[in-house]
DNA sequence: CCAATTAGGAAACAATCGTTACCTATTGAA
DNA sequence: TTCAATAGGTAACGATTGTTTCCTAATTGG
């Protein structure tokens, strides 16, 4: 192992950054979220963070590695928050149950409005260029299998009906997550997504 | 009721169109299925088309109009395969089964890669105008409102469980049929949803 | 202090955007 | 045949696209 020295904080060379890389990428995600990677402007994303076109262009090669960054980001935050509600001590349903509320929060409201970065990406799948493509279609493919540890573990732990498929099941709650946040960018009550969870999850129980 | 004469095809004054307008309509959507209102260009729906610029702003007044009169052409086409597979003497869950495995036709292979206009247009819906984002809940509220037709169908002819909320169920089933054509954009084969829709239809079966 | 190095910002780049002006071509009516 | 009306096609419009150039500002290492 080397030794690491983070506390002094060193710079490199050169002039220093003089904004929250974070931030800015946050300010960025939300312009992609609503208008995609395509119609999304270097110039909406200079408007959003402040920043001019120079220092975009210092920070990133083109709007592909900036992209690139806001969805490395955003599905890092993504991840990072759901698995924070998934407690290893709760059984697969109540996990499941937990997912599904957290995805009603998020597609509810004027947070729904916003939209998904990763599946109004996926919308795109058919003219992003194979580097990109291959990123949103590896976060596509965590969050089923993210759905369908959770449906496993449902079976062993014998909340779950132990009767069907868990691919096939992980498969349609995986469609069902995607379309909520589809759904939420018509502007849907929080209470209309609650309901879908709770049936849902209704629907698993072993009887 | 007014007489109409249909059938000796008269010309109204000018020079008649040269092109068929449904099958002009039919390339443009799938350059905006492919690309999106925003980022699809004139200049690429002229390379699908055949027709010129000249032409195009002759038989629309602008690039919102030409949108709009394809999605209206996509989704009547969509209202109207959709009717032709839903037999109104089969049981309401024999018929939600079919929509079901419509869906997952229209979701797999290279036609699911094409993406849908509808649900496309979806997830722009927060920078859409009030004219074409209008449309475009309307068309996402007329599939919930099928599949809401369908649930209590079958729950009065007793094919479809009784103990759930008819409401509550069309709406995950509808945020399920969204995101099979978001997870369609991916390239997902055929078998994969139609397990999904064979278990989802079993899920609601009256035991 | 002086290089070396990197960031910030303004202006300009060619290319493309949606749209229009203007011309020719083709029809119905007189 | 001539007029009015509409479609088709070409070339251009100003605006905006992603990107680059060039200059200044700020920092580290000597």
């Amino acid at each position: 192992m080397t030794t690491k020295m983070t506390a002094p904080k060193r710079h490199s060379p050169g002039r220093p950054r003089q904004f929250d890389m974070d931030e800015m990428l946050d300010k960025a995600i939300q312009v992609f979220q609503a208008r995609g990677y395509f119609s999304a402007s270097i110039s909406e994303i200079r408007k959003a963070t402040g920043l001019t076109e120079g220092s975009l262009y210092k920070a990133f090669a083109d709007k592909k590695a900036l992209f690139s960054a806001a969805f490395e980001r955003y599905y890092s935050k993504r991840m990072t928050g759901l698995q924070g509600i998934l407690r290893a001590d709760d059984s697969g349903r109540e996990n499941l149950l937990a997912m599904l509320r957290h995805y009603a929060n998020l597609s509810s409201g004027e947070h729904g409005k916003l939209g998904c970065l990763i599946v109004g990406s996926a919308a795109m799948l058919s003219v992003l260029d194979d580097d990109l493509s291959h990123d949103v279609k590896a976060a596509l493919q965590q969050i089923e299998s993210t759905l369908a540890t959770l449906v496993v573990k449902g079976q062993a732990d014998g909340s779950i009906r132990s009767d069907l498929d868990p691919t096939a099941t992980a498969k349609w709650l995986w469609c069902m997550l995607l379309g909520m946040r589809i759904a939420g960018k018509a502007g849907r009550r929080r209470e209309e997504f609650d309901q879908v969870a709770e049936q849902v999850s209704a629907l698993l129980k072993q009887p």
